[in-house]
DNA sequence: GCGCCGAACATACCATGAGTATGGAGAGCG
DNA sequence: CGCTCTCCATACTCATGGTATGTTCGGCGC
């Protein structure tokens, strides 16, 4: 039988990270101090100490619960069915909706490659949403809709343009119309990757 | 007849300068204490305050010196001779290649968002090398060479896009191949955005 | 030459916030 | 019913950004 004591342990642990996650995305991870967070969760910094070895660690904590929630959505998309080409588009749609949460956005895509350093960060984006980005694509090429190119860098490419478009959507007066813009773009791009013909090598 | 005053003032000036550029590029800029940089001019806290306001005054003092030593380069080739497209080519080149500088890479692409906020930071890419990507494009489809594209969410991707690649050159054991293969897929990319029928929508 | 004004620094200090050391309270278990 | 160990609070230390004030010295009028 679980222990109420462990109840407890985890919510105040839940809570810290629930806190993080809103203080971080609306001061940045620099702007906000270890003992607002613990306010928050009406707790004090002893506590906080007690759950993470340190601000660092409660970033991750917070990273991870912002990226989950991602992967998750895109997961369901991306192994659901449709041809490979529908899930594809699919996913892309829910990126680009994704990256529009200030959360992922701030945190996961801005701040987590200075804060965590740019190697743990890949790292960890590696097993998420840029890892099905990849094998999104990877499906692509095997299912013969677009035509065979350097996978991983052109994953690169994708995730660093969606993500860098996302802010501009973000920040922009009208995200639906740039949204819609910029998914448009990329579909067409994709569009014309598609082969039609068996020969499309470029002088 | 300029005094020999000035010239001390503004020696210390770029030695904080130089110095910033350095170790925030090696440790970051929360990683550098601002004693360490007036340690590194020979000069004590008093002199850079008297210089800058304060360290995210001297980041951006900073950014500006990394800044525009890649526009000046960009800016000659893209205003130089040959074709749109050549100059397009070879802009993309040159900025690939400037990625690949650690210090424009941590300091202009990956800090300065989180340092001075996204906001001020378009801004200031807004002049320069970000400029530059949006101004080549739309040189493109001014002479027809590509077709007519949302240019501002376009150049936003493909800055997106450059900029996120070039780490993931700058960070791959072989950074040469990596970075051909960057430049490869780019330019197919373009190549297949090139106008060769009037008729190019898609269903 | 002389005094003095202000720019260009140095020095000493303060405030904040990350991290640490230690103490205590209470749940679970024998 | 004490013993223990998790869970958390309190009270510090220390690094660092920023400030307030002192000091030096080149330039310039006289």
């Amino acid at each position: 039988m679980r222990s109420r004591r462990l109840d407890y342990s985890e919510s105040t642990r839940s809570a810290l990270v629930d806190g993080a996650v809103e203080l971080f995305t609306k001061r940045g991870y620099a702007g906000t101090s270890l003992d607002e967070i613990a306010k928050r969760a009406r707790v004090t910094k002893g506590a906080l100490y007690h759950h993470f070895s340190g601000k660092q660690a409660l970033f991750e904590a917070a990273f991870d619960q912002v990226e989950s929630l991602v992967y998750d959505r895109l997961d369901k998309i991306m192994t659901g069915d449709g041809t490979p080409w529908e899930r594809a588009l699919g996913g892309l749609n829910a990126f680009i909706r994704a990256c529009l949460d200030p959360a992922y956005q701030r945190i996961a895509i801005h701040e987590a490659p200075v804060v965590m350093g740019w190697e743990r960060w890949r790292e960890a984006e590696e097993r998420c949403s840029f890892g099905l980005v990849r094998s999104g694509l990877q499906a692509l090429i095997d299912a013969g809709e677009v035509e065979p190119v350097p996978v991983e860098v052109t994953a690169r490419l994708l995730f660093g343009a969606l993500s860098s478009a996302a802010t501009e959507i973000a920040s922009s007066p009208d995200p639906k119309k740039v949204g819609a813009e910029i998914e448009d773009v990329i579909v067409r791009m994709l569009v014309r990757l598609r082969r039609t013909e068996p020969d499309v090598s470029i002088g």
